[in-house]
DNA sequence: ACCTATCTATACCGGTGTGTATACTTGCGG
DNA sequence: CCGCAAGTATACACACCGGTATAGATAGGT
């Protein structure tokens, strides 16, 4: 059984492939880096991979779990830290600019994801919906909690601000994105 | 030399290889599309492909191109059809609606092939970076045109909304997103 | 009548990618 | 001391994919 298909800690060679597997499929995408390569650069026969991952479809799902977990913890770090729910509102945005500087030339891994693996019924696409469903409450805990008049109508169109931002800062040549957004969520949120 | 490399009409055969690997590209990927399948799909042979276009990267281009000129002149049917600027504008995002519920199941065709096809220097990063700097030069043109205080700000703004709507349409599930970042839009501009 | 462009049919090459099989080693806990 | 988990090393099966080669058919224009 693969360690992956219950909550297992890694052992240390899992953890390197996992490790190595993240940079690798996010920077190259998915469809262009082989077992192989993850194999030699983590340092590890291709057996290894196997026996502790099971198949290339189960360690991308751990790949987006893994960096899903990563990016939770963050923005929830950022709004927690924030002296109330507007404040938090705009953390979002900020901790998203922090985030893109340090290591996200390449757009959102889930979206990325999605586009290689078209099938809906491929478990990344469950992965997927679940971030942004997540965010999404994320969004609508703080609009309510704010106040605000329409809280899902507002939460909706601050989660399109977020995405936006994402998109037009590795696409769209908006290296200042996330900043923009949140000044216009700014503008959006009633004082 | 192949029938892309300067814009000669299309031979009947070739057009059918373009029409099916537009639909191919867009369902499946185009990494999960291989040049047998469009061949056999058009009714081709696979020689005839590579006579016409010469390799899959130029077919690729020569796919985002094709859907990329369509999407321009959609858009640019609708704003030109509307009252004024501030119209123009909102245009956009109804344009985008009516865009996605038509045949857009599986987001924007140029993010899409980013996200497959990392390497920077490759072809599609220059269609995409392309399409989206045609967008936003777009909405600077109607924010000026409307006398707008700080154009280039709001364009961006306006922006991030437009590619916020794509993504949380085909992953946020949010069906409704182009509906919303018109409303958002709406809300922002000053009348 | 001939030439050229277009297209069919089929076979093939080299590379790659996922996944498996086999045999051997190392270290730790009961 | 023994057994099991974890890992190394290597080879291999099987499929697919991008691209090429060869030979022939068809039709339109000069």
């Amino acid at each position: 059984m693969s360690v992956v298909e219950q909550g297992r800690p890694l052992t240390p060679a899992a953890q390197r492939v996992l490790d190595v597997a993240g940079t690798l499929f996010y920077e190259r995408g998915i469809g262009g880096v082989g077992m192989e390569l993850i194999a030699a650069e983590a340092g590890v026969t291709k057996k290894t991979v196997y026996d502790r991952f099971g198949s290339k479809e189960a360690l991308i799902v751990a790949y987006l779990r893994t960096r899903d977990r990563r990016w939770r913890a963050f923005v929830t770090e950022r709004v927690t830290a924030a002296p109330g729910p507007r404040a938090g509102i705009l953390a979002t945005y900020e901790a998203l600019d922090t985030w893109q500087r340090r290591h996200n030339a390449r757009g959102c891994s889930m979206v990325n994801a999605c586009a290689e693996l078209p099938d809906p019924e491929h478990p990344v696409h469950r992965v997927a919906a679940e971030e942004k469903a997540w965010l999404r409450d994320v969004y609508r805990r703080l609009v309510t909690e704010a106040r605000y008049d329409d809280p899902e109508s507002l939460a909706d169109r601050l989660l399109i601000l977020h995405e936006g931002a994402i998109v037009t800062y590795s696409i769209g040549g908006l290296p200042d994105s996330a900043r923009i957004a949140r000044d216009t969520a700014d503008a959006l949120l009633p004082r």
